[in-house]
DNA sequence: AAGGTGACCGGCC
DNA sequence: TGGCCGGCCACCT
């Protein structure tokens, strides 16, 4: 039975929702937590049904590059950049400033 | 059941 | 960092 909370989405929401405030990550490391790391693109499309969980802060997850590649899919253009601004974390064009020093690795914490 | 898609990553120039 | 290409795996039609 199709269960809208299926393990792999699970999985994923559990990472974003243990990053930290003020802090960021990438997909690729929320994958290789996830044992998955190859598969960085299914990071991003759990983030797409993400949409509907309050409880996962997509707007703390980013590319490895620190670009804001997701924040199309926010409702606003430059919603997800005001708030990582908001958090303390320099967004310049929706390019993350200071990437590497807001970069927060997920631990395997499970 | 098969094909296409995607909020990516890594390697190379 | 920037652009291009291939790989990768789950979801949707």
């Amino acid at each position: 039975m199709t269960d809208p909370n299926d393990n792999f989405f699970q999985r994923v929401y559990t990472i974003a929702r243990q990053i930290p405030y003020g802090k960021v990550t990438s997909y690729g490391a929320i994958a290789r937590a996830l044992g998955t790391g190859r598969s960085a693109r299914m990071v991003g499309w759990a983030m797409n049904a993400a949409h509907n969980i309050e409880d996962v802060p997509a707007h703390r997850v980013v590319n490895r590059k620190g670009l804001l590649t997701g924040k199309h899919h926010f409702d606003g253009t430059n919603l997800m950049q005001q708030l990582l601004e908001n958090e303390g974390i320099r967004v310049l064009d929706s390019q993350i400033q200071d990437f590497e020093k807001h970069f927060w690795e997920p631990e395997m914490d499970l």
